[in-house]
This record gives C-alpha cells, structure tokens and sequence, in this order.
DNA sequence: AGCACGCCGACT
DNA sequence: GTCGGCGTGCTC
C-alpha cells in the first residue's frame, strides 16, 4: 500500500484550479491530514508552491509516477471540516479559485507563501550572468523575480541552465508567516494560596523585586511579565532575570503564552468599560419585545432555522437579538453577528462589550494584519465564542457555532463586490445548516427577496410593529423641489426645510441631512414634469452618458455648465443607456411625457451641498460626514462627537448619517433629494429609497423633542415617498414584488454578470460577442437551464484605467447546474484554442469574470 | 500564473 | 552559433 493525497495549489488560474495526486513520503505520515498546507513541486519546472492538502487515501502499488510532497508548512493551522467546508462552499458558490477562497477564509499570514530561492554555490565566477549575480546579491539568496528587475530582461532560461550546470542552487522557504506574539505568564508554585502562609514564605526570600513579584502573584494567582512589570513599578527585564531564579526554585510556575494584540478591544476594556457598566445590566423588555423574543426563542429549538426579524424603527430589536445571544451562549454555543460597516461604531461595540467581556471578538476594517491574525486564533481557540463585525467575520472560525445575527439585513454592504463575490446570507445559511443554528435577520426594511422568503415560509417570520417606549413617528413634509425649481432656488435646501434649519437653530436644535452618496449615478431628469427617462423594457431609469473622446465618461457637468454643456454633448452624441438590457437611445430633443425641452443632469454630491448651505446659512455650523471625511482612523467618532457636544448645528453626510446613533436635540431631518436613490439604474432602487428613507427619519424626534422630517423631491406624486414617510413597509413590499414578478427580477429569477475587460477595445468587442455565442450555447445544449442573456453591452464605468469592460447579463435561475455551466464557461476561456478564435493571434489578452447575484447592476 | 519548449530574428 | 523575445500547451 501506497499513501497519496489530492493538493489544491493556491497560485493557479481558474482553468487550472483543480485537485492534484501527490504521493505521501514516509516521514510525513503522522504529519500530512486533511487540511495541511503543503509544499509540493508544480509544472513542468517542479517550482514550490503552496498547496492545500483536501483528502488522503492509501492506494494500492504500482499507481505511481506522483511527485512527493515535499513537507507540510510548520506553523500553519491544519483547517478543520468546517473551514475546509466553507473553502469548498465559496469556491463552488462564487467560481472562484481554491487559493482565493482559503485567503479569504484563512487571514493571510497564517500560513505564508511558498517562494522559491536561488543562491550562488561554490561554482566558477566566469559566465556573465553569474557575475551580474555576485555583483547584485553577493552570496545571498534572491529570487528570480528580484534578478529579472535588477536586470530588467527575463532570465528564466538561463537560471535553470545555470542550475542545471551545478552553478546556481536552487532552494525553497516559507514567506510572510504571521508572527506570534508569546509573552511568559507566571503562576503560583509553591506559594500557598492562603494569604498568610503565602506572605510568610515570602518575607523569608531575599530581594525587593522577588518579594513583590511573588506578592504579586500571590495575590492574583497569575500575570503576564508586561503585566507585572507595570503593576510592581520594575522594569520588564527585572521581571524577567527575578521571575527566571523565582521560577528556578518552584516558587512559580514560568509558562510561555500567546499574547492576542488587539488594540481596539483592549482600549475599550482598559478604559471605558466601568463608564458603560450601566449598560451591561438587561434592559427590560417590553411586552411587545417579549412576545416576539419568545416566538424565536421557541423556534431556537427547532435548529437549523432560520428567522426574519422585521421590526419597525425604534422598535428595539436590539434587546430581542440580545436575548438570543444570551440563550445560545448559556448553551455554551458559539455565535456571529454581523453588522453593517457604518453602524459598527464605538458605541454600539461597548454594549457587547460591556455586557458579554472578553468572550467578545470585534473584526472590522481597522484592524492590522497582526490584529486579524490574533481575533482569529482566539476565536478558533474558543477564547472568544461571541464575534461581532462587518461581511468577512461571517468565516470566523468560531466553535460550535449556534446562533448567525445579521443585522441590518438589506444592506448591500454584506454582498462582497471584489474577488470571492460572496453574498453573507448564503454563507450563513450555509454554515447554519452544517451547524445546526439558527440564521436570525434583522432590519426595519428588510430586502424584498428576504422578505418574500419569510412570506413564503422559507424563513420564520417575527413582528415587532410598535415603537418602545412612547415615541413618536415624526411629521413628514414631502416637499416639491419642482416649485422650488420655478421660483428660481438651485441650492439643495428648498424653502420648508430652510425654514426648519433656522428656526431650529434659533431654538438651540440640531438638525441632519441626508444626500445619497450615490450622486455619480447621473441621470436626466425633465425640468418641467420631474419625470426622468426611462427604459422602455425594463421601467428602470436610462442611464445618460456623454461621449468623449476614447470611451464614456461618468461624470457629467455641474448644474451651471448646463445647458451650454447639455447642448454640446448632444451634439457630441450624448445618449441615454440602460445598464439591464444594454437599450441604447440618443437624448431627446423634448421630454416624452410632457414635450417641453428643458432637461436636467441631477446629482449634487454632499461637497456641493455643503458649500451651497454655508453660503445660505452663515451661522450654522456644518458637520459633514461622507466617504471624503472619514477616511481617517477614528475621523467618523471624531465628527459624531463634535455633533453630539453640540458643536455643530447641522450633520450633513451620505448613508453614514442614518444609521442608529441617539441624537436627542435632533429636531429636523431633511433628505435633500429623495430621488437621487430610486433613480439609479438598478431593479433594487426602490427598496434603497425606501429603506434608507425610512432609517433617516427615525433619526428625527427621540426622547422628549418633537420630531420633523422633510422629503425634498421633484417626483411628490411617487407612492414609495408615502410609504416611507408613513414607516408603511408593507404597502411598500406588496407593490414592489408585484411589480418584480411582472419584469421577472429577484426573488423571481437569480442575476448573472459576466464581465470581461481587456485594454484593447476591438479585441474586448470580439471576445464579448464570442462569449456571447458561447452561453447561447451552452444554453442551447441544456435544456432544463433556463437563462435569458442580454448583452454584450458596455459595462456602466465602461473604462477603468485603461481597461475597457464589456458585460453579458444573465436571468437565471441559480442552482448546481446552473453555477456548474458559468465554470465550464470560465475554464475554457482561460484555455487558449477556442480563444484564438476572437482573438486572431496570441494569448489573448481578455480577462474575465462572473458575479452571481451582484450588489448593483 | 508561470514554466519549458520551439521557433525566429538579431547580434558577435 | 547563441541570446532573448514571443507564442503555445500544460500543470499530479
């Protein structure tokens, strides 16, 4: 019997992204296991790389000529059945590679890259080649990517004649392996835990320093070195030499420990945790809370479930999630909550911190690679059994997972837009069901294919319909920008609202505005009836687009350019787009529904907007918060502080500004322009204006102040405005997936985007219509997959550095059969025969790939 | 991706 | 002759 194992290599193109045989040498038997990272030798040139050990099995002789593994990587985590499972689940779910979905589930670092090395040996200096080397390097090691830079010319051919003849040596190690940090932690050994023996052993020993190192421990049974030395007033190193001889002579116990770096959470232990104790008490829930806390609770035992939390604004459905946390953490069960990245904010961290301590992990974008590393190895330890954090934590590889809290469901956030394109609620569905636990959704608004699920019985749907506590919805004003428009006022802040922003100020109020940052998402709209245009198929709004030299540009001219810059363009040949069927139509010379002429280009961004307001209100103070001003560290806290001191009247910003922060002196919210959301050229538009609409003036009239809202628009007579301002999500869904399952959208049909891109444009246009006829195709040749293909059109940013970008949109429907076509699809375009085709000569030069269910389309 | 192998033009 | 660029097929 022979021992063989099947490998994935993590460095290898789709098409090539498949298990490998490699026989198991002898000495690595009790080391090689499923889910050991490996070096083995790959390709025609046997260069190391990094490999994933999947499976081992004995085989009968004689099966041979496998290459041998060359040795498993020290150091590196050996992946368990659940993580292993969640590289198979992305790979399968999202086409992408065995390598990108490891890097994603495991933090880099944990296990390193294998990098192959040349060095010079003993051999002659004469060639040139080796001279460049010894002049270069010396006798030290590089790599050949490092010569060819020096040399600037590839010298692969010559390095493995070189190491052919005997002159090079060629030799393999393990780059960028996290470090991990130990520190030695001292425990009592022979001192008595009793207080008094203990201190009479302890004044018999010689030594200032040792007396109260041993007091020390003495007293709290343990400490770190760093520990200790703070606390007795020593320097580290006398720690160290008086706890070596302490250690020596069995007074203590001297062991080396991992040390977890994590600034953010040790801070808020450190410092803040006694200021928010208060919290850490169980609020009370309210009748209402604790009927529906019941109803999940009783379904908690039915695992693996899952259940839709549909709370209105103000409804407390962080208590009830609380309660969940609590019963699947008594049950010693490990649990994930995910939050959106804006909401993941000092305060709302603290009330998990405070209540749950140190079994709480937080993840989120801050963190260093080291930091990462660290939440991870607690987290698989079992040291933290509670995570909390934004799309990626939804991998932390917690133990006995029971409980998965999205909060804040609709968020598009929790759908990854770079390389695995993984949606977070199909990963905890899946790791639910592996788990059996429970996948508890949250939101005020939850998405309409959510929604539907729970309406068709997929998922448990629990209620929350009033408000806690007595508060109030506040009053809403939809106010028509139109008229704003015809007496002549282009600032973003119409006459309602800048009466609201005055009088509030004069009365010592706050007030907030909300701009959707979406604001590069232009469109036209008439000025004169507020109808923009839209597609003929698709009831989605068109797209405008000026043509400009070398592709399409995305911005557009700023309100003042226009009409001068309208008319230019037109005749430039600006045109109209549809980003979901490719419908393409030149702007018209006259609006379609009302026939006058007069066009316009919305989309102010929260600068503009700013600089308008300042120049109108000179006395109000403006806090803007958006992506430009919160890119630094702590910036976010940093400007919420400043309103909430009260030291700025007015907290302008995008999305950033909706989310669950308590301002009591808020008196007005103002959404500046309500259609800048529902506009854009997406089927989901409708649900984002509703949902953030919804949060925004939630925000209004907390506690004892009144509150206001003002919805400004040049679309008044549009349902959705209502049925936010009136928090009326029901009526809202009903409309809305009727309206889905007329056009066929989600939840009636999954959305497949093939994109390819390529810095040469005719190419680019070949392959597209190649690809084309390859998924009618393989269309044809399987009848039970439905699809309807639209495309090949320009993607919506149709240049991207240089790089052009075509699409196919597919409707589908989203199974094994379906996913299996779109990899066979990716596989043989990265082989070359058929490419040749389109591409006439060489290597083509086409990237491509597939994001199943995008985020936006 | 990244390597070897083969083909081809340029330079010594 | 051989160095180095470029295209092609293949990776246990």
């Amino acid at each position: 019997m022979e021992r063989i194992c099947s490998v994935y290599i993590l460095d290898v193109p789709y098409s090539a992204d498949r298990p490998y045989s490699y026989s198991v040498p002898p000495d690595l038997y009790g080391k090689l296991r499923e889910g050991t990272f490996v070096e083995v030798p790959f390709g025609r040139g046997n260069r190391p790389v990094t490999g994933l050990c999947v499976s081992v099995s004995e085989t009968a002789e004689g099966e041979n000529g496998l290459k041998a593994v060359v040795r498993t990587l020290e150091g590196a985590p050996v992946l368990d059945g659940e993580l292993l499972g969640l590289c198979d689940f992305l790979r399968d779910h999202t086409l992408c590679t065995m390598g990108d979905a490891v890097r994603t589930v495991v933090p880099p670092g944990a296990f390193g890259k294998v990098t192959e090395y040349y060095s010079l040996s003993e051999g002659a200096d004469r060639t040139g080649l080796v001279h460049e080397i010894r002049e270069a390097f010396g006798n030290r090691r590089f790599t050949k990517a490092e010569l060819s830079a020096r040399l600037g010319r590839d010298v692969s051919r010559q390095l493995s004649a070189l190491v052919a003849s005997g002159e090079l040596e060629r030799s393999s190690d393990v780059k960028g392996m996290g470090k991990i940090k130990k520190t030695r932690v001292l425990s009592r050994g022979s001192i008595p835990a009793d207080p008094d023996a203990a201190e009479a052993l302890i004044s018999g020993v010689r030594g200032e320093n040792r007396k109260k190192i041993l007091r020390y421990v003495a007293m709290c049974g343990e400490g770190s070195e760093e520990e200790i030395a703070e606390d007795c007033g020593i320097s580290k190193a006398a720690v160290s030499s008086a706890a070596d001889a302490l250690a020596e002579k069995g007074y203590l116990i001297s062991e080396e420990r991992e040390i977890f770096r994590n600034r953010f959470t040790t801070e808020w232990m450190n410092g803040k945790r006694r200021a928010f104790s208060s919290q850490s008490k169980k609020p009370a829930l309210s009748e209402a809370q604790e009927k529906a806390c019941g109803r999940i609770l009783e379904k908690y035992g039915e695992k693996p479930c899952a259940v839709l939390l549909h709370g209105v604004t103000g409804s407390g459905k962080t208590n009830v999630m609380l309660e969940v946390i609590d019963r699947a953490l008594e049950e010693g069960r490990g649990v994930i909550m995910l939050v959106p990245e804006i909401a993941l904010t000092p305060q709302a961290v603290l009330i998990f911190l405070a209540r749950y301590g140190e079994r709480v992990a937080v993840i989120h974008s801050a963190l260093s690679q080291s930091e990462r590393y660290d939440a991870w190895r607690r987290i698989r330890e079992g040291e933290a059994t509670l995570v909390i954090g934004t799309r990626s934590a939804i991998f932390a590889p917690v133990k006995d997972l029971g409980l998965i809290l999205i909060d804040e469901e609709q968020e598009y956030t929790y759908k990854s837009d770079t390389n695995p394109k993984y949606y977070a609620h199909d990963v905890a569905s899946y790791r639910c069901g592996r788990n059996s636990a429970m996948l508890l959704l949250a939101s005020a608004t939850p998405s309409v294919v959510s929604y539907y699920k729970a309406k068709s019985g997929k998922y448990t749907l629990v209620e929350l319909k009033e408000r806690y506590g007595d508060a109030k919805l506040p009053d809403v004003v939809i106010c028509d920008m139109r008229e704003e428009l015809q007496k002549g006022n282009l600032t973003p802040v119409g006459s309602v609202l800048a009466r609201r922003l005055i009088s509030d100020h004069r009365k010592g109020n706050q007030s907030i505005l909300f701009l959707n940052r979406r604001g590069y998402n232009n469109y036209v709209s008439c000025r004169s009836c507020g109808k923009s245009i839209k597609c003929p198929n698709c009831s989605v709004t068109l797209t405008y687009h000026s043509k400009r030299r070398g592709g399409l540009r995305n911005s557009l001219p700023d309100a003042d350019e226009e009409p001068f810059g309208l008319e230019n363009d037109r005749r430039a040949g600006g045109y109209l787009v549809c980003h979901t069927c490719g419908y393409k139509t030149v702007l018209p010379k006259v609006c379609p529904e009302c026939g006058k002429e007069h066009f316009m280009f919305m989309g102010c961004g929260t600068q503009k907007a700013e600089d308008d307001i300042v120049a109108m209100f000179p006395d109000l103070r403006i806090a803007r918060m958006d992506h430009d001003t919160t890119t630094y560290r702590n910036s976010h806290e940093e400007i919420l502080d400043r309103f909430r001191r009260g030291d700025a009247d007015v907290l302008l910003g995008t999305q950033m500004v909706t989310k669950g922060h308590d301002f009591p002196k808020v008196a007005t919210v103002g959404v500046l322009n309500a259609d800048g959301a529902f506009m854009a050229d997406d089927y989901r538009a409708g649900e984002r204006t509703f949902s953030m609409i919804t949060q925004v003036i939630g925000r209004a009239g907390r506690a004892d102040t009144p509150g206001f809202a003002v919805i400004q628009t040049y679309n008044p007579e549009n349902r959705l405005l209502y049925q936010a301002a009136g928090q009326n999500y029901e009526a809202f869904y009903e409309e809305e997936i009727k309206l889905r399952k007329a056009l066929k959208f989600p939840p009636f049909c999954d959305i497949a985007v093939l994109t390819l891109s390529s810095p040469d444009e005719g190419l680019l246009g070949r392959a597209a219509a190649y690809m084309y006829g390859k998924v009618v195709e393989a269309a044809k040749n399987s009848r039970d997959i439905p699809l309807i293909l639209f495309g090949p059109f320009e993607a919506p940013v149709y240049r991207v550095s240089n790089t052009y970008r075509m699409r196919l949109v597919m409707k589908c429907s989203l199974g094994r059969p379906t996913r299996e076509l779109f990899s066979k699809l990716l596989r043989d375009f990265g082989k070359t025969p058929d490419s040749v085709q389109y591409s006439g000569k060489g290597r083509s030069g086409v990237g491509i790939s597939v994001d199943l269910n995008p985020s936006t389309i």
